[in-house]
Order: C-alpha cells, then sequence, then structure tokens
RNA sequence: GGACCCGUAGAUCAGCUGGAUAGAUCGUCAGAUUCCGAAUCUGAAGGCCGGAGGUUCGAAUCCUCUCGGGUCCA
C-alpha cells in the first residue's frame, strides 16, 4: 500500500468512475489524476477524471462532474467535494487525512517517498564514461551528478538500479596515451630524444602532452625499470611494449578518475571495458545477430550536404541499416582500417548489458553525442528485438562564470580546468546541487560567485539553510528538556491537531506531494525536479519561520503550551526529514548548522 | 545541406508528459524593521509563453512551417 495521499484517492476516484461508467477502457482510466492544487482555494487535490470521460460517455463534463461529486462525498476522509471550472472535481480533505502525513514522514525517515512503481525492474544506468586518458574536467561534471541524482532517483522509485561507468579502453585515443606515457617513461629514465623527435616517431603524433602523465611515467620505472626500452633509454619497438605500457596507463587513468568521482561522491557499481567486451566476443556476437537478420551490408555512403570534408574519399565499408529504424543515414560498423567503429563497440556494449540482465537501460551523454542518439537506439531496438529500451538523457554545455564573466578554461592562465579544481573551490554539495538546478537538456551558466553565496537567490544555501534551522529548533527543544523526546518514533504520536495555520497546513500539503513528486521525476527521467521542490519546500518553511519573527506566539518552542509545541516539533522534525530524503537523491549532504 | 537541444516578466529560470486566473528568485517601486528567530520581512507593478497556422472540450506543453541562439554530422 503506497504511503501516497494522491494515489490513495486516485483509487477512489477509479473506483467511483468504474462504479458510474463500467464500459470505461482501462487506457481511459489511466489518464485519470489526482494532482495537488495550486489555487488553495481550490481544495487540497483535483481530479481531471470528468474531463476525460465526457467524449466516452458522451454526456457534458459538468454533467459527469456532478456525479463524481455525489459519489466522492461517500468517501472516507473528505471534508468536501465540488465541481468546478470546466469539468474538474475538486476534493478538500479532513485536516487530520493531510496532518498523517506527519507521522507517516517520521516513521518512514529519509526512506519517506519510496514508492513501488519502478516494480523493480532492472535498469542499467549509465553515466560519465570518460575516456580514460586523463582526468576529469568540468565538461564531464554534469553528466556525473546528473547521471548519479537519476540513478538515486529511479531506485527510490522501486526500480532494481545498476550504475555503470564504460571504459573506453580499445580505440586509438588508449593507443595515443600509451605513447604519450612512453615518452614520459623515456624521459624519466633519461632519455636524450628530443620532444619533436619522439613526436615524429608517433604513430598518430604525440598527443596527452599534459603533465599529469610524468607521475605515471615514473610509476613505470619504478614498476619495470628500464626493461621496456632500448640500452641507453631509447624508445624500443611498439610490439614489446605497447600492451604493457596501455594496460598500466589506462589502469593509473582510471584509478584517478574514479578519485575525482569520490570527491564528487559519485560511486558507481560496475565498470566495463570496452576491450574485455571485445575480448569476450560479445560484440562479434552482436554484429552476428545483426547480420543473422539482414541489417548489415557492404555500401558506399553518399557524402554529406553542405560542406564537404577535405579528406573525403567514395569508399565501400560495413554499413548498418538504421535508416529501417528512423536514423537519417544507414551508420558504418567498420572504418578504412578494418576495425570496428565506437558505433559497433557500442552496440556489443549495450548488448553485454543485456546480456548481464538489464530490462531498460538509461545513457547520460554529453550534448556533444546528441548526434548519435538515434542510431544507438536503432541498433538496440535491433540487437535485442525490442525487449530492452535504450533511453538517452543528454546533458548540455555549462558555462562557467566568475563575477557573471565566462571564466576562459586555461592551463597557462592558471584558471582551472579539472573537474577536481572545481569541486576544491566551492565544495561538492555545492557543485551537485548546482548542477540540478537545471534541466538537463537546457544550457547552463554555473556562477561560482553564487553557488557559495549565503543569499537567499542560492538555492543551495536556501535549502542548507532550512536543514539547518529545523535541527537548530530540535537542539534547542532537547537541550530545554520541558518538551519530553524529541525522537522521531514519539514525535510520530503526538496529537496534530493544533497544527491548523496556513502556513503549518501549505507545508504539510507540500511534504505530502513528495511521494508523487518522486514517482513523477523518476518516471520523467528529470531528477532536476528534486532541486525544485526542495526549494519550494524550503520556501514553505522558512515562510512559517518568518511569521515568529512577527508573533512570538507562532514561534515553534512555547513554554506555556507543551502539547502544540510537541506539534510543531513533529512538523519540524518532520520538514527536515523530507529535505534529508530529498538531498540524499541529489547526492547532497545536509547540513546541521550554518557558519 | 541535414539532425538534435533551447527560446516563457527587465535578468536568470520553473511550469508536475494537454488542464482552471502561466509561477519563483533577482532587479524595480511602496511600506515594515537597531531587531538578534534579521546571514531581513510584507505588498505591488511587470507577460503576444519568439512568430504563423493546425489538432480538440482545452495548447507554453502535441503536429507543420518559420525566425533567432547553441551543439553536432564517415
Amino acid at each position: 500500500m503506497s504511503d501516497c495521499l494522491f494515489q490513495r484517492y486516485r483509487h477512489h476516484v477509479l473506483a467511483a468512475v468504474r462504479a458510474m461508467l463500467p464500459e470505461v477502457s482501462e487506457e481511459t482510466l489511466a489518464r485519470v489524476e489526482v494532482t495537488p492544487t495550486r489555487d488553495p482555494s481550490h481544495g487540497d487535490m483535483a481530479t481531471n477524471a470528468a474531463l476525460l470521460l465526457a467524449k466516452v460517455a458522451r454526456r457534458k463534463p459538468a454533467d459527469i462532474a456532478t456525479d463524481l461529486v455525489a459519489a466522492l462525498e461517500k468517501v472516507e476522509g473528505v471534508a468536501g467535494v465540488a465541481a468546478a471550472g470546466p469539468g474538474f472535481v475538486n476534493i478538500t480533505l479532513v485536516p487530520d487525512v493531510l496532518r498523517s502525513a506527519l507521522p507517516a514522514v517520521l516513521k518512514a525517515g529519509e526512506n519517506y517517498g519510496d514508492s513501488q512503481s519502478g516494480a523493480g525492474v532492472r535498469v542499467n544506468v549509465e553515466y560519465v564514461s570518460a575516456n580514460p586518458t586523463g582526468p576529469m574536467h568540468v565538461g564531464h561534471c554534469r553528466g556525473a551528478v546528473v547521471g548519479d541524482a537519476l540513478a538515486n532517483l529511479m531506485a527510490k522509485a522501486g526500480f532494481a538500479v545498476t550504475k555503470e561507468f564504460y571504459i573506453n579502453d580499445a580505440g586509438a585515443q588508449v593507443k595515443a596515451l600509451a605513447w604519450a606515457v612512453y615518452w614520459r617513461y623515456l624521459q624519466a629514465l633519461g632519455t636524450t630524444v628530443t620532444e619533436e623527435a619522439f613526436d615524429a616517431l608517433t604513430p598518430t603524433g604525440l598527443q596527452y602532452r599534459g603533465e599529469y602523465l610524468i607521475p605515471v611515467g615514473e610509476a613505470l620505472v619504478a614498476q619495470y625499470g628500464d626493461n621496456l626500452a632500448e640500452s641507453g633509454a631509447n624508445p624500443a619497438p611498439e610490439l614489446t611494449w605497447l600492451d604493457t605500457v596501455r594496460d598500466f596507463a589506462v589502469a593509473q587513468m582510471l584509478l584517478a578518475i574514479k578519485e575525482d568521482l569520490a570527491a564528487l561522491g559519485v560511486h558507481q557499481n560496475v565498470f566495463t571495458s570496452e576491450a574485455q567486451v571485445l575480448r569476450d566476443g560479445v560484440t562479434d556476437a552482436a554484429i552476428s545477430t545483426l547480420e543473422k537478420q539482414g541489417l548489415l551490408y557492404e555500401g558506399v555512403l553518399e557524402p554529406p550536404k553542405g560542406k564537404l570534408p577535405d579528406d573525403w574519399e567514395e569508399r565501400e565499408q560495413l554499413l548498418f541499416r538504421s535508416t529501417q529504424f528512423g536514423d537519417d543515414v544507414d551508420r558504418p560498423m567498420r572504418k578504412s582500417d578494418g576495425t570496428n567503429t565506437y558505433f559497433a563497440n557500442d552496440i556489443g556494449y549495450h548488448a553485454d548489458k543485456v546480456a548481464r540482465g538489464a530490462q531498460m537501460m538509461v545513457d547520460v551523454w554529453g550534448a556533444d553525442h546528441g548526434g548519435y542518439v538515434k542510431r544507438m537506439k536503432a541498433a538496440v531496438r535491433a540487437v535485442t528485438n525490442d525487449a530492452v529500451p535504450l533511453e538517452v538523457v543528454l546533458c548540455q554545455i555549462v558555462h562557467i562564470l566568475r563575477d557573471g564573466q565566462p571564466v576562459k578554461m586555461s592551463k597557462r592562465a592558471g584558471t582551472f580546468v579539472t573537474l577536481r579544481d572545481l569541486i576544491d573551490e566551492v565544495g561538492k554539495n555545492a557543485v551537485r546541487f548546482t548542477m540540478l538546478t537545471r534541466k538537463s537538456d537546457a544550457q547552463m551558466e554555473f556562477d561560482l560567485d553564487l553557488v557559495v553565496a549565503q543569499k537567499r537567490d542560492n538555492p543551495v544555501f536556501y535549502v542548507q539553510y532550512a536543514h539547518a534551522r529545523c535541527r537548530s529548533v530540535l537542539r534547542a527543544a532537547q537541550e530545554d528538556g520541558s518538551y519530553g523526546a524529541t525522537t522521531p518514533d514519539v514525535l510520530a504520536g503526538v496529537p496534530m491537531g493544533c497544527l491548523d495555520s496556513d502556513a503549518e497546513m501549505a507545508l504539510v500539503r507540500r511534504m505530502a506531494e513528495w511521494p508523487r513528486l518522486v514517482e513523477a521525476a523518476a518516471l520523467a527521467r528529470e531528477p532536476h525536479r528534486v532541486a525544485f521542490y526542495l526549494a519550494d519546500l524550503a520556501g514553505d518553511f522558512h515562510a512559517l519561520w518568518n511569521r515568529g519573527r512577527d508573533d512570538a506566539s507562532l514561534r515553534f518552542l512555547q513554554p506555556d503550551a507543551p502539547d502544540a509545541t510537541r506539534a510543531r516539533l513533529a512538523l519540524v522534525a518532520a520538514t527536515a526529514t523530507v529535505i534529508r530524503s530529498g538531498l540524499a537523491v541529489m547526492g547532497v549532504e545536509p547540513v546541521e548548522e550554518m557558519r
């Protein structure tokens, strides 16, 4: 049984509708909503049932609404029902029913809002998946936070979530990494070869010249001495060292990435290697699955219209018929050198996720991969026979601002480029919260000054401040001692009848919405809704707090009225609990006091 | 040339998968408050939801076209 008030009364509405119109399809019933009202004068919740049923029943919405009113008036806990507007039915609840949200919160603790709507479906959420060629930079940050929060959110909504990181360790870029590390290795050995000479020697030219590889080269010396080089610290043939150096380098980079993720509070359960998936034959198996379905062919792509790449040459290659699944053109599976494209290996990787039990996949990508979505969905549909859906959440670019001016990412200028620098400057919590204050498909400005400002317009501060105020009240009550114990169990049993002011009831209503919000946000794959909900909740709480400024009798602790105080303490404790519940989804730690 | 994302108050953004009079913060204006529950508060003004068609009981939301901005395209 769900503890969600809106679900509970939706069932009553559905029962009333079924009794009235037995012939209504389940499909129509599924669209019946019971939602919070925006305007308190409309009661506590409203349903659109009459509007939806008008066509099926061939009656006016207002007439159906009238009948529904009569049926719903008899439901337990309903104080009043009224038809309104074009055919809405507004329901006003007995205040005690609303207040029952408080003991529900206090008993459930941070688990309040947990839902079964995900029905235990095994969903694989993949995010970050940065190339293991260097430390994480700020560009990775949004995807990391959004992915992590989305995974938490879906878990709270009742999905069985796997948090996954995909290691792109089979492509040309890790080979280039190996060469770059080998160069640092030779340097550590004191080579006389110049950087220019080594650059010329490297197949694709020396990339990844960043200083972060110097310690990796040194570590290589510590482990292998000069065994990977010719005498005199000269380069040895690629064959003799490439695999060793590449594996070593990738492992080191991955370690660094995991440290960065840990600093951000991101801890994925599964790290899957592209190279391993290849070695296991999963990729080949996936490709032959497509082959058997007749979805692969040798063909020639037309050159892109508009600007033509300089090195364009017409050539025959293995193509996937993604156009059959709504893509714009068929997509190549093999490069000119005969190796797999990233796309081909990604197909294998997604097949691997399915083989490991995923019933649903969500990938969180940067906006620069937007052009990749259609083909990947097409391939997943083909390779899984449409059984395992893939959804892609795209995260748009983040612009970092300081004093309202864009921060140029430049090592030379001393401005930061790495994720770690960002975390060091403003803190993990501010980074995470702020990254969730926009829907992910909108571009975002990240203002370094604002996110640490202790001002009303900084939602991080505003929400944390509300929590700190709650905790402060509870501490004071505890120290005073005359209000009895302030543990959740005790407060859950307190009579709440005296909570009846507008501000108090607004807060109660807001908390009653939390389970519903979790479900809706999870369904929409939109973790940012949690941040906005918490800002609203904090707003309700601050408003209540402010009443006590003008009128001391509205303060939470009333020595002359211990019963009322206990009820208010229950309200405060519940508020803190719901804030923590939301922050937990976002991966933000609540603070006990502001300093 | 094409694909994807965005366009909502002066600014920054929400808008709960199509619902009632489109919301919040900042800024502006008008009040309150030498308080310590003030790291302010109350209230007001402010809108062609980029534009034009369409779908239906009903559109910021869905469809088509179009204009801006951003990403990307073996």
